[in-house]
DNA sequence: GCTAAATGCTTAGAGGTCTAATTATTGCGG
DNA sequence: CCGCAATAATTAGACCTCTAAGCATTTAGC
């Protein structure tokens, strides 16, 4: 097959090409990836015009439902971990869409609230971010996008579950955490498990 | 039991609806990105375990197939940057797994060639991938695994083409535009705060 | 042949995400 | 009451990816 060696290539015209052969059967894990950076790159260009992170918006979806919740429900509410949290929040700061403030009852918990500016950002973003999907499904057989759904949420489940598992079999260790040279021969399938959950 | 409203859908039903379904459109971006997280953390587990960075990956792919290829043109059959591309080699050459060569009919070019060990690496890492498919579509109709893989490619046209559309409004410049950075349409005056610190 | 453009590689810098470890606070059991 | 375990926030460091820009080489146009 012709390659040619045009320049001035995007990122899509890379994927394409790249998906236009054929496509093996485990490369599903490819696809959905390729899916995730377009629709990523797609609403980040949006957002960026209107000085909005792609990362913010995760946490802005959130507060602009619930606001003055702590970093941790954040965290847990968008799925990400702390330190990408906090280190959001900190930017977002900075950039006067938030506000982090201790409340008297907890100087452990730090409570996040919306600025004016950062509630306002609502009225903007919201319809960009419908943009994106409406774009990105376009011509696409709404039933499809719902079986699309459904597959993609059973993935995430049987990964989960499969995590689980190993995790159960890998035994309730001792905090070890070396990932050091190969080792790790779950051969051992943890007599009793004593999980507490 | 639960009374059943006109359309016949219980009380549960609506629920599972709810985020299995009648989520706002936004949401389909969130499970996707949440799929690719599960399955880029099952497979970078996976291959941790003998010593293989997520992102050499794509790389050892290709060159499994065909060996001593450019770095540009190994970008474009990864769908990556070159950047990207050429972090990822010298990771890989400093690991042992390819080498980097010029060949003499040219002192542009640079060639990536495998190694024995990264040769090696195929019967091993060949299988986990399958693995991690394997697990992910566990249980699913394969119809609809088909359906997601159509719809997904879709999408990643539809993104495309509203980039290429983008791109040509933007105006038809040359490829390697240097530092055009003409055109901008603010929306506002955006106050073009720099996270300068 | 000589310059200018195109091409390929590299560097610099940023964003977003993670894990591991540290610090500060809270709450609980003895 | 005291100290230790749990919890929340933070810091540090790593990886993957991108864009922008710089350098080196090759090609093309005059």
């Amino acid at each position: 097959m012709a390659r040619r060696p045009a320049n001035g290539l995007t990122q899509a015209d890379l994927m394409l090409r790249h998906w236009r052969e054929a496509v093996p059967n485990d490369r599903l894990a490819h696809l959905v990836k390729d899916a995730t950076r377009g629709l990523h790159r797609s609403l980040q260009g949006r957002l960026a015009r209107h000085n909005v992170a792609f990362g913010h918006w995760v946490f802005l979806r959130i507060l602009w439902v619930k606001d003055g919740v702590t970093q941790r429900e954040l965290s847990e509410d968008a799925g990400l971990m702390e330190p990408t949290t906090f280190s959001a929040l900190t930017a977002m700061e900075k950039l006067g869409y938030i506000e982090r403030r201790k409340l008297p009852h907890s100087r452990k918990n730090m409570y996040v609230f919306l600025t004016p500016a950062g509630r306002a950002l609502k009225k903007k973003l919201v319809p960009i971010a419908e943009e994106v999907n409406e774009i990105a499904v376009r011509g696409v057989d709404p039933a499809d996008v719902a079986t699309t759904r459904r597959t993609l949420l059973a993935m995430i489940e049987n990964i989960a579950s499969d995590e689980a598992e190993a995790a159960a079999l890998a035994g309730p260790r001792k905090p070890r955490a070396k990932k050091d040279a190969d080792f790790k021969e779950p051969d051992e399938p943890a007599p009793h498990r004593e999980v507490a959950e």
